[in-house]
DNA sequence: GTGAAAGCGCTAACAT
DNA sequence: ATGTTAGCGCTTTCAC
């Protein structure tokens, strides 16, 4: 196990400081005759010499890192967060810290915690719920904070996407394709994502004088992180309930594009045919849900913008001017819509 | 900006020294008196005194990261490997630091190195090419990785995947559903992985005395890390081809699930049946393969256990005892392959 | 323009 | 059983 090169091996072998070795490594815009620079370079590179990351942070207290928190990989709208991220930092001299939290609150404070103790200093955090109570406890200051889907309410930056307005769209879309029979299928109204979608469905069909009939809001009676495939199951049973109705409805909008997909297999295995029996539309927009067979018609929530806008927020440190952005939804219509 | 609280404060708030502080926060099995030790823990609470990782690591030469390098996150198949990982650490102390190469030597070398620099010790990488010189030129010493997809040719965990038997029973299982007319269609076989699975459809046909016709082995004539839904997109553009043919194949083998689900689209588009007029088959087993409307059959690569091995393996620092496991493949049959 | 030295927060060897 | 102290690798103030 040979000894780790430090900037005093450096120093040694060129015949400086390390403080000098240090503004050169450093790129340090500080006058440095153009020899002593050169000499030290040239060590470096003998030496093939790495700047220890951890003293440095340590030592200046900042650090190229970026927290992300998010509930999930399992859905891929976060997913698709993720890769705008690692997208927008490739070749850069960023870090990533990943974590996911199963929209468990203990375990958002944990790994909130967790960051900061490794002194992260930008952080892009999605929480779930809206019991962020815990987050009062924890000092801040100095954090660059970018929250995503849901609000937070800190000093920070917010980057919110208007749910209500996206399930107006897609009700709108069904109703002037005709339809006036429209089921809403989703897992428990638990977040105010959700809610506001709900919300705006309501509003809709009061809007548009649709009669709310019971047996076409389809919520499902558990939620569960740890189920595998879970959105994708519920709505399947959730539409064999719609479908096993003696008066189905004519077109379902599901509360995100994984409901969705359940939905269409379901349909799609009792051999009716999308869009002519039945009309689907989702919402976010997932990559996938232009490959399907049929693709998917839906609500675009340009999660991977979000996480463009997400980066260059946390990145421009923008000290004690907080933005707070509400980005709008987009109908995208494919193949999953029909008229009557 | 409020000072930060350190182990200095908890000692002087506490009364002891830093030392005992120190043993009581790490817990150390070392005798300490009942008395101090509540008092320290008294003073940890009132103070909220939190320790700083990045000193402790600095002086201790150890932390709870661990760093996991793969090509990029289109490939769902990568998203399986991290959710076992980061499913594997929910609740732990352990952060997970990702990168992503999108193939390039350039930047695998870059994050690597990064992630040496910043005294992480536990790395679980998904190399792209073949092309490892770049490795040879670090020191690795202390380190614990374990490689999967691809082996790497140094003291390390390997985690391969048997990809010539997986695509042999793919070959097999179309052969035994009366098919003679089979393509393959891939990206450019230019990986070790790539070049196992077309080894393995060639070695098959051979065995199974079927006429390998140029026309039917459809190779994409071009890569592309960073054109949105590459691989859906050749699959679509390559089944195209087959289906243009005077005589088209009866079934086709793609090189992985999404290149398949690109493949279907193509197929349902032309108001083909799957498998009626054309079998699929696939290789991978993603998650979302079991959601299509035609449930894709394929070949499981176990990616989730993959993630969850390799975990397992960087987590028991299994010092200079390095294993090479090798997992084999398992055909999974569901709606888009049959009989003739 | 360059260097000496203090110190970021912590652990661990050593002393008591 | 507890405390003292050196030092992990680095940056940065201050002095020259």
């Amino acid at each position: 196990l040979k000894k780790r090169v430090t900037i005093y091996d450096v120093a040694r072998e060129s015949g400086v400081s390390v403080a000098t070795v240090s503004r050169v490594v450093n790129n340090v815009e500080y006058s440095i005759s153009p020899k002593l620079r050169e000499e030290v370079i040239n060590a470096v590179a003998k030496l093939e010499y790495k700047q220890n990351l951890v003293g440095k942070c340590l030592r200046s207290n900042q650090n190229n890192d970026i927290g992300v928190i998010i509930p999930n990989m399992s859905n891929y709208y976060y997913i698709m967060l993720m890769s705008a991220i690692n997208d927008g930092i490739l070749g850069s001299d960023y870090n990533v810290l990943l974590s996911t939290t199963s929209r468990n609150p203990q375990n958002e404070k944990k790994v909130l915690t967790s960051l900061l103790q490794k002194m992260v200093k930008k952080i892009i955090i999605a929480v779930s719920s809206d019991n962020i109570n815990w987050l009062k406890d924890i000092d801040l200051s100095g954090i660059d904070i970018v929250a995503i889907e849901h609000k937070l309410d800190i000093k920070c930056n917010n980057i919110g996407f208007n749910y209500k307005e996206g399930a107006k769209l897609a009700i709108k879309h069904l109703v002037e394709m005709g339809h006036k029979k429209i089921a809403f299928i989703s897992s428990p109204i638990s977040y105010a994502s959700r809610i506001e979608r709900y919300n705006g469905v309501i509003e809709s069909f009061e809007d548009y004088n649709i009669e709310i009939i019971d047996e076409y809001i389809q919520i499902a009676d558990y939620e569960s992180e740890s189920e595998d495939k879970y959105e994708f199951n519920i709505g399947k049973q959730l539409t064999s309930n719609l479908l096993n109705l003696k008066n189905p409805p004519t077109a379902i909008f599901c509360l995100n594009d994984m409901i969705a997909i359940g939905a269409m297999q379901e349909i799609e295995r009792r051999k009716l045919d999308i869009p002519k029996d039945i009309s689907i539309i989702g919402f976010d927009n997932l990559t996938i849900s232009s490959m399907l067979s049929t693709p998917l018609t839906t609500i675009d929530q340009c999660a991977y913008e979000m996480g463009k806008m997400a980066l260059n927020l946390v990145l421009n440190e923008c000290n004690d001017k907080y933005t707070d952005i509400m980005l709008e939804p987009t109908l995208v219509i494919r193949k999953s819509t029909g008229s009557i």
